[in-house]
RNA sequence: GGGCGAUUAGCUCAGCUGGCUAGAGCGCUCGCCUCACACGCGAGAGGUCACUGGUUCGAGUCCAGUAUCGCCCACCA
């Protein structure tokens, strides 16, 4: 970036889609496999083909790949596999829709044409997705993209249904399943979401079949009375029980049906009568296998009544259950209606209410596969993070039942299965059977259903590494190394990957699941395509940047908890990308006047950067330049450009390499805790405060000085390429683009070394001098501002250490104190009168004097003083009671004490500086 | 009905193993276009850490309970 001095801004546009398409081109994104390190690998949970990427998809996909980048630069070979969805259900809805659009009816079009439709939407949709995905700048290897309908991971799906299949695991049962009368198709329990819905309870009179009276039940749908075959009440109940084996008479219906015996029937709820339909409720359903119980169809699949519903047949069931009412009512059948709020199951994708449904559906056991799940997590094989998940993920577990695998939808894997049209023996296999197994014939039909979405998805750690062949890939990455998704989606997908993994490759699919929060709006909804309330990242992208995008998700994704999400959050990355734009600027700009060169033909850096090797504590306070040295080499390659004494560096760059180096041990540490957010802090207040307030406001001389600015541009370069690698899996593009501008750096920044440390930060006595010289020009500044001195006007500052050592550590930073504080001229002092008339402060043990010749507001300067006297005070008595606490004192960590006491004796000083100046002042 | 989470400055949230004179960003007030940056710099104001008890020398941090909000699970009498 030639024309960065030009720019007054940082601007992302060109330089985002520049780096994408260079790493792209020299296969960066490819796992190297010549590193020794450990594979590190994340199969992208796979977005659905049904439109665009919401704000969801950008913070997992953010996360990801700050993962994926900070192990690709720690030297391990980093794969990120990229894949998408067919989304069954979710894409049918949609591509129907579209067609509704045209005026097309889906039934009508037919299978074939439907589906070319689908396959045209899911081009269509997947070239949007990946489009966004590279905007992002996540660094996938695309070459091993996958989708859940190809043909290889089809080939998974087979294999996975024809085994399980042959072990016996899946079944085929009429059962009663979770309909949505919708979408004219059975869902599986999960898909179910219950909502609570104010309904009533109707009390309906069943006359005896027999004699005079009635038995009474309570329900909350009463149209399903055309399809009860009983009553039942509990067996024991003494009210009740010798009602058993009487008969009663079926309103509107010419059935009688029996009052039975069942422990399903509660005597302390309802009436302690429960109507029984069992082929409408699944408790009822139970009951009636218990009883054999006739299971009479009362409704047609949409819902609609049936011929069993006699005179109301061709009511919807809402019509039908207030025709019903009224007719009850008109008979005196109906004793009651109670106002009952109760729970109602929506289908999760097109929100109609669910309607229990018998019907032949294919089913998965699931207690076995559960078995080695459960294991896994319980013994630390897996662990989930943040960890209250693990009780939720127990808690499904344990209580699992089968899982409904089949569709009636057209848009998914067809169920592997062929039927014999003459004894209607079943077959599954990868392809169709030449003739019956069982009698020969050679009619046979494939299944018209098709799988759950799911049973594509669950295989999608190793289906998209090649399953079920056994490849490199699959040996190499899997298992893979963690798995990065929203919580809401435990059950659908992570428990199942385990089971699944646990049982085809008799592994676990992943070390680690990392749960990300859900991405709200400023009102705190959930950010869905139905309220409208997602923006496109895209435009996000355009407006901010993609790197301002990812650092504003990264640093507000606390461990995992929901995330509001605004504009205002944006500006947060946006404005710290050009912070760091804004400081290379500076740098480079005095880089290019002083003339410095690099040699072209330096070593390459070392692929790897320990910073423990470059120097220890110990090595770093006894020879710094050397260790400068190492470090140089070890981050660009080669020597120095300028040769450094011991002696030429300065307070102020032993302060901030000591700080680079704890920022960076730091950083990584949290990384490796997954404390992402930590992390991205980390460095940003490094750079922002330490590096930008504080440095590069205190070499600002210096970097005017033919001499002396050598050493602080390779110190201040070291700085920003450090940063930069430390920032770069989070802002990828701008630490990119700037690392290739800086004159000493080698290659690619994405494949360059990330720092790790084990040993401590050197240079501690400097950084307890230089944030002693911070407070001192804190307190100065404090006073310019509080006494009201004028912004231009510089005037002398006199500082007064407590003692000899005090004295000694503040002589040469006197014009340190002075530039940062804006003053002509600090004066360090011992002893004498007090300067007056003046303003006072206190820094530590050093007494602050700002004098002022008269100017000073003797009344303010007293409340001033008074306000921070009376606040010392009042900490200090707090203070000494503890410190009179003999308990405490015989208690606390020896350090604890101590420190208190120092804090004191501190403080102390500091209350009878304000006194005497009070005094002083009173006189 | 069962379970989980949240409750800290006006707003959004940090505060990981108890030692904090409780922090950040935004917003607000005051002063600055200081030769990298007004997407900026400097200085401030602002909090009985939801409530009640307990453990402890010491609790925002641990325990018990209460309240409010949110989420998940559960067979819709």
């Amino acid at each position: 970036m030639s024309n960065i001095r030009d720019l007054a801004q940082y601007s992302p546009g060109g330089i985002e889609e520049k780096w994408y398409k260079a790493w792209e081109a020299d296969g960066l994104f490819a796992p190297d496999e010549t590193l020794p390190g450990e594979p590190f690998v994340i199969t992208l949970p796979p977005p659905n083909v049904t439109g665009i990427l919401h704000m969801g998809h950008c913070l997992g996909n953010s996360i990801q790949d700050t993962l994926i980048r900070w192990a690709r630069m720690k030297g391990r070979p980093a794969l990120w596999v990229p894949g998408t969805d067919h989304a069954s259900i979710a894409t049918e809805q949609v591509v129907s829709r579209k067609m509704a659009e045209e005026g097309l009816n889906k039934r009508e079009a037919g299978r074939e044409a439907f589906l070319e439709r689908a396959w045209d939407w899911k081009e269509l949709t997947h070239g949007r997705i990946s489009q966004q995905i590279r905007r992002l700048g996540c660094s996938l290897d695309w070459d091993r993209e996958a989708f859940t309908m190809d043909e290889q991971r089809n080939r998974a799906v087979i294999e996975a249904f024809v085994r399980l299949k042959e072990k016996g695991l899946i079944y085929r049962d009429v059962y009663l399943v979770n309909w949505c009368p919708h979408d004219l198709t059975a869902i599986s329990d999960d898909e179910v979401e219950h909502k609570e819905v104010e309904g009533s309870l109707w009390y309906m009179r069943y006359p005896f079949a027999e004699g005079e009276g009635h038995v009474t039940v309570a329900t909350t749908r009463p149209e399903t009375l055309f399809g009860d075959t009983a009553v039942a009440v509990h067996p024991e109940d003494p009210e009740r029980k010798h009602l058993i084996g009487k008969m009663v008479k079926l309103p509107f219906t010419d059935r009688i049906i029996p009052i039975i015996g069942d422990h399903h029937a509660d005597p302390e709820k309802g009436t302690g009568f429960v109507k029984i339909t069992p082929a409408h409720d699944p408790n009822d359903f139970e009951v009636g296998r218990r009883n054999n119980l006739e299971q009479v169809i009362c409704m047609t699949p949409s819902a609609v009544m049936n011929e069993k519903a006699g005179r109301f047949e061709g009511l919807e069931r809402y019509e039908c259950r207030e025709a019903v009412v009224k007719a009850l009512e008109e008979e005196g059948l109906l004793e009651k209606i109670e106002k009952h709020v109760h729970q109602v199951g929506h289908h999760d994708r097109c929100g109609h209410v669910i309607e229990p449904y018998l019907s032949k559906q294919w089913f998965l056991k699931m207690d076995e596969l559960a078995q080695p799940a459960v294991k896994a997590v319980e013994d630390g094989e897996i662990t989930l993070f943040p960890e209250r998940w693990v009780g939720v993920y127990h808690n499904w577990m344990r209580n699992i039942r089968d899982w409904c695998i089949s569709r009636q939808l057209w848009w998914g894997h067809r169920i592997p299965v062929w039927y014999c049209a003459e004894c209607d023996h079943d077959m599954a296999g990868s392809e169709a059977p030449l003739r019956c197994a069982a009698c020969g014939c050679e009619n046979l039909k494939q299944d018209e259903d098709v799988l759950d979405t799911w049973f594509s998805s669950w295989l999608w750690t190793f289906s998209p590494l090649g399953w079920p062949e056994k490849t490199p890939d699959l040996q190499k990455y899997h298992p893979t190394t963690v798995m990065v998704t929203a919580a809401d989606i435990i059950f659908f997908w992570v428990a199942r990957m385990v089971m699944a993994s646990y049982e085809f490759l008799g592994e676990k699919p992943f070390g680690e699941v990392l749960f990300t929060g859900i991405v709200r709006d400023e009102q705190g909804r959930k950010m869905s395509k139905s309220l409208g309330n997602s923006p496109d990242p895209i435009d996000l992208i355009d407006e901010f940047g993609a790197d301002a995008l990812r650092c504003s998700l990264v640093m507000l994704t606390p461990t995992g908890a929901d995330i509001l999400f605004s504009d205002a959050t944006l500006e947060v990355g946006r404005n710290f990308c050009n912070k760091i734009f804004q400081a290379t600027k500076l740098v480079l700009g005095v880089w290019d006047e002083a003339g410095l060169q690099i040699p072209s033909d330096r070593p390459a850096p070392p692929r790897t950067l320990d910073l423990g090797e470059v120097g220890t504590a110990q090595q770093w306070d006894a020879e710094p330049a050397a260790c400068l040295a190492r470090l140089w080499a070890g981050v660009f390659g080669g020597d120095l450009p300028v040769p450094v004494q011991d002696e030429d560096l300065t307070l102020e760059d032993r302060w901030i390499l000591g700080r680079l180096l704890q920022a960076a041990a730091d950083s990584d540490a949290n990384m490796e805790k997954r404390r992402l957010n930590d992390a991205a802090y980390e460095v940003f207040n490094f750079f922002r405060h330490d590096f930008c307030d504080w440095y590069l406001e205190a070499v600002k001389p210096r970097f005017r000085d033919q001499e002396m600015r050598g050493v602080a541009l390779c110190v201040a370069q070291l700085n920003l390429a450090l940063s930069y690698k430390l920032l770069h899996p989070v802002m990828p593009f701008i630490t990119e683009e700037l690392w290739s501008a800086l004159p000493a750096s080698q290659g690619y920044l994405m494949t360059s070394s990330y720092p790790t440390s084990s040993v401590a930060a050197p240079f501690a006595a400097e950084r307890e001098t230089f944030s002693a010289v911070q407070e001192i020009v804190g307190v100065v500044r404090n006073l310019r501002n509080e006494l009201g001195v004028q912004p231009g006007k510089r005037g002398t500052a006199i500082l007064r250490p407590a003692d000899q050592q005090g004295l000694d550590n503040l002589l040469g930073c006197a014009g340190l104190v002075a530039l940062l504080a804006k003053m002509e001229e600090v004066q360090v002092v011992t002893g004498g009168d007090d300067p007056s008339p003046a303003g006072v402060g206190v820094a530590g043990q050093v007494e602050v004097f700002l004098p002022m010749k008269g100017l000073v507001d003797l009344d303010k300067e007293r409340a001033r003083l008074e306000k921070e006297l009376a606040k010392l005070e009042g900490w200090m008595k707090g203070c000494r009671a503890k410190l009179g606490n003999e308990k405490f004192v015989s208690n606390a960590p020896d350090h604890v004490v101590q420190q208190q006491k120092d804090l004191l004796a501190e403080n102390e000083g500091k209350a009878a500086t304000l006194r005497e100046r009070l005094a002083a002042l009173s006189d």
